[in-house]
DNA sequence: TTCCATTCGGGTAATTGGGGGA
DNA sequence: GATGTCCCAATTACCCGAATGG
């Protein structure tokens, strides 16, 4: 099983910092699918820590791919 | 056998970490039906992790590509 | 019994979602 | 093609005092 990654989840304001663009942008990279995301049963979007962080080592690395 | 689903309870702090949100909101979660809770004599609630866990699940959009 | 973190309630700010357009 | 901004409705977060749980 391994559904829950049971790692810390980041609110879309937290993510938007982290990236420093609008919190919409990160809405629409859920929209997109280039970030999975967890919605609360009221919709509001939480996203994993981890996955954000490799996220951000991506682009700080400047790796490039096909 | 039983009709009593006999899994953990879960209380509304620990069911409020893995979805990472207030206490609180899980208690409105709970008030409009979204998850079955249970009430202590006292008043307090607790929820099953069972159904917590496909809460969670249901609403995981995993987009894991290795 | 006392102690202390948590969870009741309510009420009021702050975020978020979705659509549309610059 | 991807972002930022404006609108409004819904959801969530923080405030308090009082009660419960272990």
């Amino acid at each position: 099983m391994t559904t829950s990654t049971g790692g810390r989840l980041l609110t879309p304001g937290e993510v938007a910092s982290l990236f420093r663009v609008d919190p919409k942008t990160v809405t629409r990279w859920a929209t997109a699918g280039r970030i999975g995301s967890i919605r609360t049963p009221g919709g509001h979007r939480r996203f994993r820590e981890a996955e954000v962080n490799q996220l951000l080592a991506e682009l700080t690395t400047d790796a490039e791919r096909p």
